[in-house]
DNA sequence: TCTATATATCGTAATATTGCAATATAATAA
DNA sequence: TTATTATATTGCAATATTACGATATATAGA
């Protein structure tokens, strides 16, 4: 075999694991600190900033939008980029919630 | 090609990277929510818990490890695993630089 | 309309991940 | 020593990800 097994974890488990997934590449996490470097949400010249030809940028774009990490709204030609307040939420309860729990432990 | 271009990004992002993708699968998530469902860390039994065999586990906790995520002390035969609270610390870090971040811009 | 610009999709090659049977290693117990 | 138990490693097949050239799509302006 080879392929994951997803299907025999939970909804929850599979979807923390989805988002950090979208998190587990430098370019996305440049796009996340470049988008969030800026004053306002960026329209365009994301291609210009990383080390990456346009293809591969529009491919790790839509894994982050997949996953609900940055939101895409078209402004003319261009699309302007933001980071997703709500699912930055749904990451920093999902770690309260682990240092809550580490509290009652040995370690 | 097909190889992730990793050293094109600074050290910081891929770091940050390394751990999300240690994060990055629903059994690994499952490990960790496991290792903070119990009251003490665990000697032995992960193998059980899981719908995989036990050498896709081991990979599983050998990635974890690799990230320090989790740390495992010898103790006879089994092996002891906890979650690393240092490692913790730094997600938690990264999420808090992006909420502070956020804060000053339109979305 | 035609042209320029911005982004997305297709096709494909290179590489990485996942899962497990078989086997190895290491510590304890008999 | 030999058996038992727990975990790790090896080898390999199936699948997923990454990267990019070529091409498609879509909007704005001339």
């Amino acid at each position: 075999m080879g392929a994951s097994k997803s299907e025999s974890f939970s909804l929850e488990h599979n979807e923390m694991a989805n988002l950090f997934k979208a998190l587990s590449h430098p370019a996305r996490i440049a796009i996340v600190d470049y988008l969030l470097s800026v004053d306002s949400c960026i329209c365009g010249d994301i291609v210009n900033e990383l080390p990456l030809a346009q293809p591969t940028i529009s491919q790790h774009l839509a894994a982050l939008k997949n996953a609900n990490i940055i939101k895409g709204n078209i402004e003319g030609t261009a699309i302007c980029y933001c980071i997703n307040p709500d699912t930055l939420d749904i990451i920093e309860n999902h770690f309260s919630t682990i240092r809550h729990k580490l509290k009652n432990k040995c370690c």
